[in-house]
DNA sequence: CGCTAAACGAGACGGTACGTCGGGTCTTAGT
DNA sequence: ACTAAGACCCGACGTACCGTCTCGTTTAGCG
C-alpha cells in the first residue's frame, strides 16, 4: 500500500556510535584527505559496523558534512565586531579569514567540505541553511549597521555586497590563483566599500 | 643523482590513441559525470589498453583536464569586444558567461574540471597556465584599454579587478548560492566599475 | 606473539558459493584446460565475487584440488576385489586404470591435478592425505591378504610394492613415453609379483 | 599460392643473443621458479628484444627446454659403468640419481622441466628424442651386457626393465611421496633384478 | 666495398588476468 | 530493535605480461 521505505527509528539511535563516527571522520579527513577517505576506514576507526553508517547517512559526503556541522554546533551567537568603523571592522574579519585559510590544519578539511558541497546540490542546500546561513546573517547585520550609519548605500543589495567582499578571497583560495595576504584583505575591503558607497 | 624514473618516449606515442582517449573522456564525463567516470570505461570506449592511459597520464583528473585542454586548442585569438563603452562591453561578456553556466551541457563538464582543479595543486597550476591565463590576459587587455580611456583608475590592480567582476559569479555558480541572471551580471559590472573608478 | 593474520570465520561461509565455485572449476578445467583456467573465469561462471575465492583458497591450484576432492567425497569404502588370486585381481585393477588414463574425459583434469601437485609441496601433502592415502591403503590391504595367502613375501615393503606396480604405469602416462595397453598392465603385474615372491 | 608463412633465416641468427637468452632463462628458473618465469624477464635479463625470443621459440616451455638441452650438449659418450656385477653397477647409478634429486640446486630446474614436458606433448616428444633417448639407450646397453652375462633374462623387455628401476624413484621424487635414500635405491635394484632374473 | 634485406634492441600497443580495495547489501549474534 | 562484525556480489583499481606491431640500428651476404 504505502511505499514502505524502511526508515530507522531515530529514537533508538546510538549517540555513542554517532559521535564516534563523526570523530573518526574528522580525524581521517585530516590524515588522508577527502579523496582517499573511505566508509570502510571510518567504520573501522570508529569501531562501528558499516551498516550503522549507511543507515543514518546517504553518502560519504553527508558524513563529512555532518562531521563539520557537529564542530560548529553551539558556536552560534557569532556577531561581528562593531566599532562604528565599518572599514576597520571588515578588514579585521577578512584578515582573520585569510589567516584561517593559510593554516594547513584548516586547509585540508575545509577544502574537502567545499569540494563536497560543490559536487552535491543537496548538501549545498544544507550547507547554506546550517552553516553559511547564520554566518552570512551575522555579516549582513554588521552591514545593516553600516547602512544606518550612512557608510553604505541604504538600498545596497547585501547578498551582492557579501559576494564582493568574500568571493574574490574564496576564489583565490580555492583555485590557488594568487597570494592571500593581509594587504589583499585590506584592498578587497577598500574596493568593496567604494562600490557600496551611498 | 637523478630519480631515474623510467619515462616513456613521447616520439613513439600513438596520436590515434591519444585522440581516442580524450574524445572518450569527454563523452563519458557528459554521460555519467565526473565522479562515476572510470579509467576502465575510458579505455574500453576508446578501444585502448588501460596501460596506455597510465603510461601518459598520472591520474584520472589529468586525463579529464587534457580532454578539456584539447577542446580549447586553436581557440586562441580571443580578444574581447571593444566598443569604447567598458560597462556595455563587460555586461555583454558577463551575460554570456551567465548563459554558459546555465546551459546544462556545459555545466557538468565545467564543474568536473573545477572540482578536479580545486583538489589538485599541480593541475591547478597547469590550468592557470594553459586555460585561465590566456583568457585572463585578454580580459585585462580590455581593462587596460578602459584605463587609457580614463574609465578605470590608471593604477588599478587588474588581477583584483578581474576578481571583483568574476569571483562573485563563479562562487554563486559553484556553490549554487543564488540565481544567475542577466540582471545580476549587470549589477556586478556596475559595482565593480564603481570600485575601480579613477 | 601470533602472526595475527586475519582469518575468515568458517562458520559464516556460504555453502552455496562454495559449491558453485567447485562446480564451475570442474567445468572450466574440462572446457579450457588447466593452463588457461583463470580465477576471473571461475568467479564469473560461479556468479561469485573474486574476493570470495581469494578469501577461502590460497591459489588457483588449491581450488582445482578442492574441486577434485569434492568429487571423491563419499566414494570411500573402496576395497579391491579379492578372489584369492592376487595376480588376476591386480591385473583387473591395473587394466581398469589403463582404461581410465586412455579416456580423454579423464585425461585432462587428472593431468591438471598432477601438475598442480607436482609443483606445490603443500598441495602434495594434502593430496597424499586426502586422496592417495585411502586408495593406497585399500591396495595395501589386498596385498596383505596375499601375504597371508603366501603369494607375496611376508616381509615385503608394501609401499615399494605399490610403486613397483603403479609407478611405471604412472610415468608412461605422465610423460607419454610409451603405449598403455592391457598387455602392458599384465606384464607389470607379472614382473612385480615375481619381485615380491616369498 | 603457398602458405607464405614468413620463416626466419637461421643463417642470420645471432648466436650471441641465443646464448644470452638460454643463460638468462637458466638463471631465472633457478631464481624465481618456473611458474613465475616470464618472457619479459628473460628478454630484459638477456638484453634482448622480446621479438627475438618469439621469433625462435614457440612458447616459454620451448625456451626452458632448450636452455636445458644446451647444458647437456657435448655430454654424450655417457656409457654406464660395467664391472660385470650388474647389481653393484645399477646401485651406484641409482644412488647417484638419488643424490642429484636431493640437491636443491638441481631440484628446481629439473622439476620445471618435468612439469613442462608433462603438460606439452610436443615438448615431450622432443625430450624423449634429445634428452631421455640417449640416456636410456646407454642404460639399455648395460642391461644387454647383463643379459649376455646371464644375469638378466635374455628375452626381458628392456623398456619395462628401465621403468621398473627408475619409475618408482621418479614418482617418489615428483610427488614427494616418500624419502629418497641410498637404501631405497638398493632395494629398488634388488627387486627389479629379481623380477628380471632368467 | 657498398647495398640491401633481415635480424636485432627497444618499447608502445590492445588485451587478459592478476590480487586488492572499497561500495553497498545482507545475515548472524549479541546486547 | 539496533548494533558490531563481517561475508557477500560487484566494479574498479593499478600492475604484470602476453603476443603483435612498429621503430631506428646493426650486421651479414651478394653483387
Amino acid at each position: 500500500m504505502s511505499p514502505e521505505v524502511k526508515t530507522p527509528d531515530p529514537a533508538r539511535r546510538s549517540e555513542r556510535s554517532r559521535q564516534a563516527i563523526l570523530r573518526a571522520t574528522r580525524e581521517l579527513v585530516s590524515e588522508v584527505g577527502y579523496a582517499k577517505l573511505s566508509i570502510e576506514a571510518i567504520a573501522t576507526r570508529a569501531g562501528v559496523g558499516k551498516q550503522t553508517i549507511y543507515r543514518w547517512w546517504r553518502s560519504k559526503g553527508a558524513v563529512v558534512f555532518d562531521s563539520f556541522l557537529a564542530l560548529s554546533e553551539g558556536a552560534d551567537g557569532m556577531a561581528l565586531p562593531d566599532t562604528g568603523d565599518i572599514a576597520a571592522d571588515l578588514k579585521a574579519v577578512l584578515r582573520a579569514t585569510v589567516a584561517e585559510f593559510a593554516d594547513p590544519a584548516f586547509e585540508a578539511p575545509i577544502r574537502a567540505l567545499n569540494l563536497e558541497i560543490a559536487g552535491d546540490p543537496e548538501l549545498a542546500a544544507q550547507y547554506r541553511k546550517k552553516l553559511a546561513g547564520p554566518v552570512d546573517e551575522a555579516k549582513k547585520e554588521r552591514l545593516r549597521s553600516a547602512q544606518r550609519a550612512g557608510q553604505i548605500a541604504a538600498d545596497a543589495d547585501l547578498d551582492l555586497a557579501l559576494e564582493l567582499l568574500y568571493a574574490p578571497l574564496y576564489q583565490r583560495w580555492l583555485l590557488r590563483s594568487g597570494p592571500l595576504t593581509a594587504a589583499y584583505a585590506d584592498a578587497l575591503v577598500d574596493h568593496a566599500l567604494r562600490a557600496l558607497r551611498p
